[in-house]
DNA sequence: CATCTTGTAACC
DNA sequence: TGTTACATT
């Protein structure tokens, strides 16, 4: 239930997008031939031919219903084409349709707030876009207003028969409300969005635009499919007045019913006449109020600024005779489903650097002979361990707990009819604690030994995480090699997540020409006609249909490339498409321990056959003709490989990395779990109680000058304001310089090492510039503990170089030749130091890889390391983290995501930070005396 | 015990 | 921490 709170501001610019039909134009896309026809996608369909749970529109022209079985959807509407939900380990598998999401998100989530609100739909925060749009080129100055926006629903505007020419009226009226321009704006941009979607993913989506939430999701609904509707306050009475309460978002149900039967509420404004204190009387406060606003068509619901999701689930019934009755069979299951929940967080692990906190299991039983069941079976959670055996394990655990509780005393015959893991509490995390052992190859012989009895060289190793698409299932076991295999086409995909650019010369060698087993890496590399293909003349694309560079980014967990586009404004940036790329160069082995075979088959699924990819030693020649230009992507299956009598076992994966996590990963955990979270996750890692004793009391010494809550409030006072400018100019007016900036990104970082005297670990952000466009952010703790400051600093350091790194390639994939090396501001002699010079004290294990890979880019004069004077305000060492203050004010502005908000909080962040020094000093300076 | 799966949020 | 409602039911 959202909580009551009057519209804070009355004329916020609110959407709500919803895609048409989902699943189905999921799955239209995947088979175009379907498009146009009757389709709707069934989820298993052994019995009565399955669940429906997604129509299209000329499927719904019959009749057809979601929840339909499919053998009814067959009789309404004869030759409807059902296509099945994948299964994956013999239940649902959802993924395809949640990725699809994804897509549309990263496009959605580029003019505003985001919130992903389901799987197929989102609310956007317009506002400030509207806004700028209205003072910066307003609709009535527009020539040209987008097709789609002319094509919107007014709700409250008299039909005519040019309604084109009418939409473009109430969109260009200069004299109307300025609250009905903003929506006005809002709605081109949403038609503009909407037409972004269209052209990047394929998919039509409806979106409602009003004041607020409610009203926006009213509105999506209201004009399907392929539509979008404007609600202005001017159309809200009447809409309600004749709204039955049940069409609205969360009346639906019992609640709803209640009203109607109860109340004889039955539509929206029938609501009207009943007292605030009447309805908080009979559904409770919260409740009450909310009743009260929705009547008015008020809710002040922000629009949160979150698309990924805040849980993980999966789970699966065994309706009728199909319920679980034995121990086995159970485990059996919850074995299943905690694997896929395993490789899920997993992947949000990998892409997403989050890391989930507590595992809860869900389970419905019955008793035998039970007439009336009174008593449910109890849900169970658990702190969440990662790898798979060990979810499995606990989930387990969980189950047999819950057993025990559901059945008391009685020993009687049971069966499970449901069961259902879940991940939840899922937090950020620092970003590269798990890169390091990226640089850690594990020791790998020279040569091995294949099937076929070759012995070929190898030519690299590489750590990899098992995830949906780089399943278990793909990785081999050979008999008598220390290492576990993966096939190529798997490992293909499984890169495409990662960015790898190829740089150095490499051989590459087609997969049509094989010899003996190995493995390839797979890679992305960008194409551009054939501009780029010249890499080698044996490459082998492999590309079901080109993948645009949203998806990509997004897959890399990047920003979108906007931001970079208005960083070059002056450039031009060649359009590209990327396409997947198999080159099979080097030999890639999973798992420095081999697995055998458990004799005990449950874990085993069917052997794969043989090996996807052979590579031998010796190089092929290349392919006798070149890929002409512009060729499509080669959707050639791999050729099909003679039967290999070498046999093959899997096992089960040992190779999780989080396992190896040195045991300080535990800092993750929060400071005090008693402590509801904020908003911002950092909280979790950086918070006041875990300040030192002597920080802690110095904090709260700070009582005599008011430190502002927020940004808002510290623009209003002088001084804050004054100090906020200082260090935006520091920030950002360094940098930018309007004539002409270089053709080099630059990046700063800076290291709190005494932020955390407690457990010595050190706090490190850093964020990238180009041209004076910010890119790239992040702060986090660091994972190791440091000896000395200029190692904490050195630290930060190697993650930043790895951020210009990637910065620079994906310039380079751009097109933009750099003028300059990149540039990285450290204000720790030290450090810079320790970076530029070969010899430097001992060190552990990660710092001397970590060392090695920024110096590597230091004598490659890939990265310069500049030194900033402390006296230049951007890095002062204080013993103050301005994370934690960051954390604060990120608490109250609730979005730091966004570029402006993040560095009006950064600005502000330094200007508290240099108070607090200066108090500090003037603390220490009265005591001495 | 045959509408399945999965996510969010409030309340306790 | 566990339960319930709602969404899409
Ligand atoms: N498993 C399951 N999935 C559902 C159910 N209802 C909807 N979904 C899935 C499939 C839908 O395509 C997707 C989005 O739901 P929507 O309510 O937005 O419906 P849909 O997009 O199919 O049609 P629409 O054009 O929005 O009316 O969520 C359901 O009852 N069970
Ligand atoms: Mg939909
Ligand atoms: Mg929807």
């Amino acid at each position: 239930m959202p909580i009551p709170r009057p519209d804070p501001q009355g004329d916020r610019v609110i959407a709500h997008v919803d895609m048409d039909c989902f699943y189905v134009q999921v799955e239209q896309r995947r088979q175009p031939k379907l498009r146009g026809l009757p389709t709707a996608v069934v989820q298993y369909n052994d019995w009565k031919g399955g669940g429906l749970i997604a129509v299209s529109y000329e499927a719904r022209k019959f009749g057809v219903k979601r929840s339909m079985r499919g053998d009814e959807a067959e009789m309404v509407c004869p030759g409807i084409q059902l296509v099945q939900v994948p299964v994956a380990r013999d239940k649902a598998d959802l993924n395809v349709y949640r990725s699809a999401g994804s897509e549309v998100v990263s496009i959605l989530s580029t003019k505003g707030r985001c919130e992903r609100a389901s799987i197929d739909e989102v609310y956007l925060d317009l506002t400030d876009a509207a806004e700028s749009m209205l003072s910066e080129v307003p609709p009535e100055a527009l020539e040209d207003i987008d097709k789609v926006a002319l094509k919107s629903h007014v709700l409250g505007l008299s039909d005519d028969e040019d309604q084109e020419k009418n939409v473009r009226g109430w969109l260009c009226r200069s004299d109307a409300l300025r609250q009905d321009k903003l929506l006005a704006c809002g709605a081109i941009i949403v038609a503009q969005l909407r037409g972004d979607v269209l052209k990047e993913t394929e998919f039509t989506c409806s979106a409602g635009i009003a004041h607020n939430k409610m009203l926006a999701k009213l509105a999506s609904g209201m004009n399907k499919p392929a539509q979008q509707t404007i609600v202005p306050s001017s159309a809200v009475k009447d809409l309600l007045a004749s709204l039955p309460v049940k069409k609205m978002k969360q009346l639906g149900g019992k609640l709803g019913t209640s009203l109607q039967i109860d109340l004889e509420v039955n539509t929206v404004g029938d609501l009207l006449k009943f007292p605030e204190e009447k309805l908080q009387e009979r559904y409770g406060f919260n409740t009450g109020t909310w009743l009260w606003n929705v009547a008015r068509g008020i809710c002040g619901d922000e629009v949160k600024g979150r698309v990924l999701p805040k849980s993980h689930g999966c789970g699966k019934t065994f309706p009728g005779p199909k319920a679980l009755k034995t121990s086995a069979s159970v485990k059996h299951w919850l074995d299943q489903l905690c694997e896929e929940l395993s490789e899920r967080i997993q992947l949000d692990l990998d892409q997403n650097k989050r890391v989930a906190h507590t595992l809860t299991l869900h389970a419905r039983a019955f008793k035998a002979g039970d007439v009336e069941p009174h008593n449910k079976f109890p849900s169970k959670s658990c702190p969440l361990r990662y790898g798979v055996n060990k979810v499995q394990e606990d989930a387990k655990r969980l189950f047999d707990l819950g057993l025990r509780e559901f059945l008391g005393s009685h020993s009687k015959s049971w069966g499970v009819t449901s069961l259902a893991v879940s991940a939840s509490k899922i937090l950020d995390t620092p970003s590269h604690i798990l890169s390091i052992y990226k640089y850690i190859q594990p020791a790998y012989p020279k040569f091995i030994t294949v099937s076929n009895g070759d012995t070929t060289p190898v030519a690299g190793a590489d750590n990899l995480q098992l995830t949906p698409i780089l399943p278990l299932s793909s990785v081999l076991h050979v008999l008598g090699s220390p290492f576990n295999l993966l096939s190529v086409s798997h490992l293909t995909q499984e890169r495409a997540s990662h960015h790898i650019t190829l740089r150095q010369p490499s051989r590459y060698l087609d997969s049509v020409h094989p010899k003996s087993i190995t493995v390839a890496s797979g890679d992305i590399i960008p194409v551009s006609g054939s501009a780029d293909i010249h890499i080698t003349s044996s490459i082998t694309l492999r590309s079901d249909h080109k993948t645009h560079s949203s998806e990509w980014h997004r897959h890399l967990g990047r920003p979108p490339l906007n931001i970079l586009r208005k960083a070059l404004p002056d450039v031009s940036i060649r359009e590209f498409t990327y396409h997947k790329v198999v080159t099979s160069a080097d030999v890639t082995f999973l798992e420095d321990q081999p697995h055998h075979s458990q004799p005990s088959g449950s874990l085993l699924s069917p052997l794969l056959p043989r090996p996807d990819v052979l590579v031998t030693s010796n190089l092929p020649p290349p392919l006798s003709t070149p890929l002409p230009p512009n060729s499509p992507p080669l959707t050639t299956p791999l050729p099909h490989k003679p039967p290999i009598t070498r046999v093959y076992t899997r096992h089960p994966p040992s190779s999780t990395i989080i396992w190896e996590m040195p045991s300080s990963y535990d800092i993750l955990q929060p400071a005090d779990s008693t402590t509801t979270s904020t908003a911002h996750p950092m909280t979790n890692y950086v918070s006041f109680h875990r300040l030192s004793p002597e920080l802690r009391q110095f904090a709260l010494s700070l009582s005599s000058i008011t430190i502002p809550t927020s940004v808002q409030e510290a623009l209003q006072h002088l001084g804050w304001r004054a100090a906020m400018d200082e260090e935006m100019f520091a920030l950002w007016g360094l940098v930018y310089k309007p004539s002409s900036p270089p053709l080099s990104p630059s990046a700063y970082c800076d290291t709190d090492y005494a932020g955390s005297l407690d457990d010595r670990r050190s706090t490190s952000g850093y964020w990238t510039y180009f041209r004076g466009h910010l890119i790239t952010w992040r702060s986090k703790k660091q994972s190791v503990v440091a000896r000395s400051s200029a190692e904490a600093k050195y630290r930060s350091m190697t993650v930043v170089v790895s951020e210009l790194t990637w910065l620079e390639g994906l310039l380079d994939d751009l097109g933009v030749k750099l003028s300059a090396p990149a540039t990285l501001f450290c204000d720790s002699q030290a450090a810079i130091h320790i970076a530029k010079n070969h010899v430097f004290h001992e060190r552990t294990k990660h710092i001397e890889v970590d060392c090695h890979f920024i110096r590597e880019k230091v004598k490659l004069k890939k990265v310069e390391l500049m030194h900033v004077p402390a006296t230049e305000s951007i890095y002062k060492v204080h013993s103050i983290s301005i994370y934690v203050i960051m954390e604060k004010l990120a608490g109250v502005l609730s979005d730091v995501s966004s570029i402006k908000n993040f560095k009006l909080c950064l600005a502000l962040s330094l200007s508290i930070k240099n108070f607090k020094f200066h108090e500090k000093l003037s603390n220490l300076l009265s005591r001495e005396d």
